[in-house]
DNA sequence: GCATCGGATTTTTTT
DNA sequence: AATCCGATGC
């Protein structure tokens, strides 16, 4: 079969275009990633490129794993000859960093920081220069030190302009002077080292040129300058570059993405090719004509024509509700009376909000209705305390000289090393010009001067903790990192510390063991692969695919998704837009496009909600329609947006009684009782009781091991063996 | 060294 | 309103 079958002529024409630099202008719902793998695939089986020369980079783990299923189909007969290199930006990075480690100021062992990390450093750094936290937030510093990097702004040409800046300035020079010491590099040193590497190695630059010859990029409009000076360098002058993008769909302008980027790539490279895509396969017309009459007031912009031959499709509904409690029942109520008609799944639902904050009144809804929903973002598992404890101990051991993580553990559980005694050990670290967690390794073995002014105690806690540590190393270097999980947590008692016998500590434990069968599953990672790939792979994927429940997700997270329903709520000026964007001419025309991304996800119905009052900080109040509906032709809408005022008592009876009927049809859990299923820490074992809640399945399983667990199906990676 | 209290803070967050 | 950080007191 011939592959470009099934591609509009449009797409064709983009996939097969001749090499030279190409740049693919996509209209949501156009098929964008289907082009691009195409293009892949057109490239090793007509241009006859091998596999490994091309390099297809995108911004999220779970587009490269789809492209990764998505070609790997399309060139399932073309095997042997490798698969192309495939991933974000970060991870493509950080594997050219790791193999050129010797020409760079870190070791092969360097570890990535990630946003609590680079915090904590900066708490550090504060201290160290004594200035207050509380005047010079250390997320906002941070914030301005990432969007140097992002511009490629070295600390010593960060301007000092104004009393802050020179603040930034100066944290920002330590703050990197201390990542080197602590043998690491942040989010953003990956791609800022990754380039000056190229930059300044002639040598090295020429290899990863003939390398790689062929580079495809998707959602380009996202690249900040960091990117796009690195795809810049990875190619020669002849440069096959296949750029796939919206501008339209730019959301990422206070991370460092430039959509400008695009106007850069044409001028420079003249002789570029640009193809439209403008064929919708996802939205009906009326969905589409609102996305165009929204985005059409967008300034300066290509013009797109978006169109579908889907049909005209439903009105679009616009919903005034008296606040947000009530916003959040009609959602609720919606949803549900669409299911029971059978109209659609629950899982083509999904919620989009503006601000994280907007998903609570949702999520009580829910509760209160007894209705199983997903929830993109928010609480994370590689956020929680315990899983990044135990990450901090991994990453401790893999690196000695990695502090933050060091500090994190050394008095985790607690074991009589407080401030002081912390203090004292960094002192006397410091004095034998060694890192402290270097010093402790020997202090341990009797090699160094304990730190003075220390009770016996104390200093005995420190040695004791070095000896620890050396005796982990040594495990690490022949033990798989599930086992030198279990000696870890053994050895310093780690689940006494956080199960406490309550539901919670459970909880905790749970997620612990969760982390250890990563490990397990990843059996043939080595500890420091192991490592990157916990430090690159967020978890945006925990979203459950398999149940059947709505999904609350963020406009920004909704990105490159599409529901048959959709729902944007928070439709009120101050919300989205922002309030914050309202003084900047860019940043409002990017909360236009975040509103044209929800409004684009949407397949058949869209549902825009706004709420009269709204409580923010503690106080109620009044608010006014988002501007950005005015822009919406009327002859577009249906729906009450008249209808102002306290329906809420008849509301809260409707919801009272279609729940009842609603709350014996919930999805159906993936487990049930009886069911023989492998874990990959605890063994076989017995279903005992499964059932939803708010966002996840829980298992109950009796193991023949490890006793009674109860488990996150989500995350527990469970293998039904037999029912 | 740990618990508790008070005060300040509150956009979005691919990696 | 709720949460997180830091300082204070035991």
């Amino acid at each position: 079969m011939d592959f470009l079958d099934g591609l509009n002529p449009q797409q064709r024409m983009a996939v097969s275009a001749p090499s030279g630099p190409v740049l693919v202008l996509a209209g949501p719902g156009s098929g964008k990633t289907r082009v691009l793998i195409h293009r892949a695939a057109y490239l090793v089986r007509h241009a006859g490129a091998a596999p490994r020369s091309l390099l297809a980079v995108t911004f999220t783990n779970k587009a490269a794993r789809e492209m990764q299923t998505r070609l790997a189909n399309l060139l399932a007969d073309a095997h042997g000859a490798g698969l192309p290199s495939l991933g974000t930006f970060h991870a493509a990075c950080a594997r050219i960093l790791r193999r050129e480690a010797d020409r760079l100021p870190v070791t092969r062992d360097f570890v990535i920081f990630d946003d609590s990390d680079q915090e904590a450093l900066l708490r550090q750094v504060l201290k160290e220069l004594n200035l207050d936290p509380r005047q010079h937030p250390p997320g906002r510093i941070h914030a301005a030190i990432s969007s140097a990097k992002n511009e490629l702004i070295l600390p010593e040409a960060y301007p000092a302009s104004s009393y802050v800046a020179e603040i930034v300035r100066r944290a920002y020079g330590r703050y990197d002077q201390l990542l080197r010491e602590n043998n690491a590099f942040d989010f953003d040193d990956l791609l800022v080292w990754a380039g000056r590497l190229l930059r300044e190695n002639d040598d090295v630059r020429d290899r990863y040129r003939r390398f790689y010859q062929h580079i495809l990029v998707d959602e380009f409009q996202d690249t900040n300058t960091a990117q796009y000076e690195l795809l810049r360098l990875l190619v020669s002058d002849e440069p096959d570059l296949f750029l796939v993008g919206d501008p339209d769909q730019s959301i990422y302008r206070w991370r460092g993405a430039d959509y400008r980027n695009v106007q850069r790539f044409q001028k420079d490279y003249p002789n570029h090719r640009v193809f439209l895509l403008e064929q919708n396969y996802r939205s009906t017309q009326h969905i589409l004509d609102a996305a165009m009459a929204v985005i059409d007031r967008h300034p300066d912009r290509q013009k797109k024509r978006l169109f579908t031959d889907r049909g005209q499709g439903t009105p679009i509904v616009l919903r005034e509700t008296y606040d947000e409690q009530e916003e959040a029942a009609y959602v609720v109520e919606t949803i549900a009376a669409l299911t029971l008609q059978k109209q659609l799944e629950p899982r083509d639902c999904a919620v989009m909000y503006r601000t994280n904050a907007q998903s609570r009144a949702l999520e009580e809804a829910f509760l209160h209705a007894n209705l199983p929903y997903r929830l993109v973002g928010a609480q994370r598992f590689y956020g929680r305390r315990e899983v990044k404890d135990l990450i901090a101990y991994l990453r401790l051991v893999h690196n000695p000289a990695d502090q933050v993580s060091l500090l994190r553990v050394l008095n985790t559980p607690p074991r009589g090393l407080g401030a002081k005694s912390i203090e004292a050990m960094l002192e006397a670290a410091a004095r034998s010009q060694q890192s402290p967690g270097v010093y402790l390794l020997d202090l341990g073995r009797g090699a160094a001067e304990a730190p003075s002014g220390l009770s016996a105690r104390a200093a005995g806690g420190l040695a004791s903790f070095g000896q620890h540590l050396a005796a982990w190393r040594e495990r690490a270097a022949s033990l798989p990192v599930a086992e030198l999980i279990d000696a870890l947590l053994g050895s310093v008692r780690y689940r006494e510390f956080i199960d406490d016998g309550t539901e919670e500590g459970e909880d905790r434990w749970a997620n612990v063991l969760e982390l250890r069968g990563l490990a397990q599953d990843y059996i043939d990672l080595g500890l420091s692969e192991f490592l990157q790939q916990v430090a690159l792979v967020s978890d945006q994927d925990t979203l459950t695919e398999t149940l059947n429940a709505p999904v609350l997700l963020t406009l920004h997270a909704a990105k490159g998704l599409e529901f048959r329903a959709v729902f944007v709520i928070g439709l009120d000026d101050g919300l989205l837009p922002h309030q914050r964007s309202f003084d900047d001419r860019e940043a409002m025309a990017e909360e236009r496009r975040l509103f044209y991304v929800g409004i684009t996800r949407a397949q058949d119905f869209l549902f825009l909600v706004r709420a009269f009052r709204r409580h923010s900080f503690g106080t109620g109040g009044v608010c006014e329609p988002s501007r950005f509906l005015s822009d919406i032709p009327a002859d577009l809408l249906a729906g009450d947006a008249g209808h102002r005022g306290p329906t809420r008592a008849q509301a809260l009876y409707e919801r009272q009684t279609r729940w009842e009927s609603l709350a014996d049809a919930p999805a159906e859990p993936r487990y049930r009782a009886g069911m023989h299923v492998q874990h990959s820490a605890f063994g076989d074992g017995i279903v005992m009781e499964s059932h939803l809640d708010r966002e996840d399945e829980t298992v109950t399983i009796a193991f023949g091991q490890a006793g009674v667990k109860r488990l996150s199906a989500s995350l527990a990676r469970l293998e039904v063996l037999d029912d």
